[in-house]
DNA sequence: AAATTTATGTCAATAGTGCTGACATATTTT
DNA sequence: AAAATATGTCAGCACTATTGACATAAATTT
């Protein structure tokens, strides 16, 4: 048969994977399938901009740190300044977004949000909250805490210390408290 | 100030938008950090074999559920037919998949994982399937019925039956029962 | 003051994943 | 025989991301 060239000989296995290998893949599945759909939201409104899944980012975290530096912008989101470039670009084109050049230190261009980009980012934000409000809808507010340790403990751990920099996310208090 | 030709003479809005509007960022940017952190893990496995993501999915889905067909399998990832056939190709060019022909339907192609396929699916799960682990470290059986509850309903209604389709899904039951 | 580093911007090329439209083939259904 | 279905394939386009190279201005170091 030589199935030693090739690999493509080798037998169909027709047993489907399941828990054998103590894998999670409830979980794991879920993830996919939720995370989809939370992103279709926001993909709507902003497909009538001409934006994608960058701009709704970008917009997001000016939103939730007005001034924040290009420099802190490219370390959250942990792209390469390139790909920030061309997007930025775009949304300060369209007004959404200024630029100030830095107090301290003038080379920095700190970036603000102006009225059109605050509305742009809560139009995106409302269907998605409104998702995770219904998804929560029956649960207990002890529920809620579940939720948000089990989705911060899935972040790398270097990194969640930016969450607890954004407004509003104080390390030990859960909303609804 | 001309600020109605370009919305460009737009002034920064310095406050930060947070939870005035009954919007839930916490959750928001949990979900965006959490996947993020969660598809790296094999994002780095599959760089190995010029491999992305698409590659992983349509592998974990044939492993799951072996003898699908490509319509099915287009149904699952919601994505174009043109978009799949690409990346199926290579996969099967690897010897990762291999095709049937459906044994009512002739026209049909049955999909099945290889051995090969099969050690790529659990190798790539595994590392996922820590994190979840992980995170859910000393969260009791219940709390882990409470993330499931909440990502299934994140998920669009329609899609939901889908997810009971996969092996060791019984909609009712929850692991660890 | 000169040299170096830092923050940002920009140009060019490339990859991965998705899309639409069009068309071909084999097979099943009507 | 005609129509519908399942799949495959070709061509072109869009978006997001990548790397590498280079430019400018401003801050820091020597």
């Amino acid at each position: 048969m030589n199935a030693d060239r090739a690999a493509a000989a080798s037998k169909p296995i027709k047993t489907a994977i399941s828990r054998e290998d103590g894998i999670d893949f409830s979980i794991i599945e879920l993830l996919f399938f939720a995370y989809r759909d939370f992103t279709s939201d926001p993909d709507q409104i902003l497909a009538e901009y001409d934006f994608g899944r960058a701009h709704h980012r970008i917009l997001h975290f000016v939103n939730r740190r007005p001034g924040l530096t290009v420099a802190e912008l490219l370390d959250v989101l942990k792209i390469t300044k390139q790909s920030l470039a061309r997007v930025l670009k775009q949304l300060i084109d369209t007004g959404h977004i200024v630029q100030v050049q830095g107090p301290r230190d003038r080379r920095q261009r700190e970036l603000y949000p102006t009225a059109k980009g605050r509305a742009l980012a809560l139009a995106l934000a409302r269907p998605q909250s409104r998702r995770i409000h219904d998804a929560l809808q029956g649960a207990g507010s002890s529920d809620r805490a579940v939720v948000e340790r089990f989705l911060k403990a899935m972040v790398n751990p270097e990194l969640r210390a930016q969450i607890d920099n954004l407004p509003g996310n104080v390390p030990g208090k859960v909303d609804g408290d």
